[in-house]
DNA sequence: CCTGGACTTGACGTCAGCGTGAAGGTTTAC
DNA sequence: GTAAACCTTCACGCTGACGTCAAGTCCAGG
């Protein structure tokens, strides 16, 4: 049952230096025994728990208060209280915005992208060289055909930037 | 043509200190003027809008470096470049990944919501006392009809978060 | 001459969520 | 009895893209 920041930090996958910093913005307090080590029980264990869940949902740590506060009233679980369902709704209408914003701007580059290769294309029909680095302005002297720096097959879609 | 700081700040719509910021980090080197003061043109300008654009885009400030070289380098368009479409693959990757991510999300957000209403309907049936705030450990003592704290009509879509 | 505006460099502050020591006290195991 | 492992409180560092003073320089108008 009661455990030192350590038990805890491993119990939960996390570190103690973040149990320390959860406990500076007075998130999760911790009692003390008389030596002045903090002292956690499975209480804190699963609102620390919540606090992990809902950040990896990517919510901030203020917004896990009210889940906090919610289970530390009794209540069964961290969303059992309206000013968490507000978090909840508050928080989806920023996905959902976020979300449109990035697609239209993946849209955008897309179309960036798309132009950019046609154009280097129209410019380069054979195989010109690639004059970057030396380059007076907008002249044409490409009479050797070229080599080297060729885009990567245009593939999209990769991955873990 | 040639004009100072706070000139080509007020054109591109910017700060003079971030100008100074880009300077710092060679992105966009200034002349001087005999007394010292840092001179621009129009060139300077396209180079601006340039990072500009992409910086809308959420490009960070390196990864507009290579547009800035290439349109540097005399070439008609800062995505003329090889390294350029390749800046544009990766940020294309890295979008579909996030909003992939943000999509995951939202759905167990919304799924988290939905299941903690229901819970809350199903608790509450008639409209019991919201008990939030001194309440002992999950016992129930709701005799009383309740008032006040009702979710906002679950309205979603809403805006600017 | 003097005021005011635009310019200069330098350097610290901001936001988030911790990481990473330093310097020292406590407990535990052998 | 001593080393290892754990704990404590500072307190600075990191990332990005600037904001915000502060103190001094430069130039034009009245």
């Amino acid at each position: 049952m009661a455990m030192r920041i350590g038990e805890l930090a491993r119990q939960a996958g996390t570190t103690t230096r973040t149990l320390r910093h959860y406990e500076e913005l007075g998130l999760l307090p911790a009692r003390r025994t008389g030596n002045g080590y903090r002292t956690y029980d499975d209480g804190d264990l699963r609102l620390l728990q919540q606090i992990r869940t809902l950040q990896d949902f990517g919510f901030g740590l203020e917004e896990t208060r009210p889940f906090v506060d919610c289970l530390r009233a009794g209540h069964p679980a961290g969303d059992s209280c309206p000013a968490s369902l507000d978090v909840y709704r508050r928080k989806l209408a920023e996905l959902d915005e976020c979300i449109a914003d990035l697609q239209r701007i993946r849209a955008e580059v897309g179309g960036q992208l798309a132009r950019a290769e046609l154009e280097a294309a129209a410019d380069v029909p054979g195989g010109p060289p690639p004059l970057c680095a030396f380059a007076p302005p907008p002249g044409h002297e490409a009479p050797a055909p070229g080599h080297e720096a060729s885009p990567p097959e245009h593939g999209r879609e990769t991955g873990t930037p």
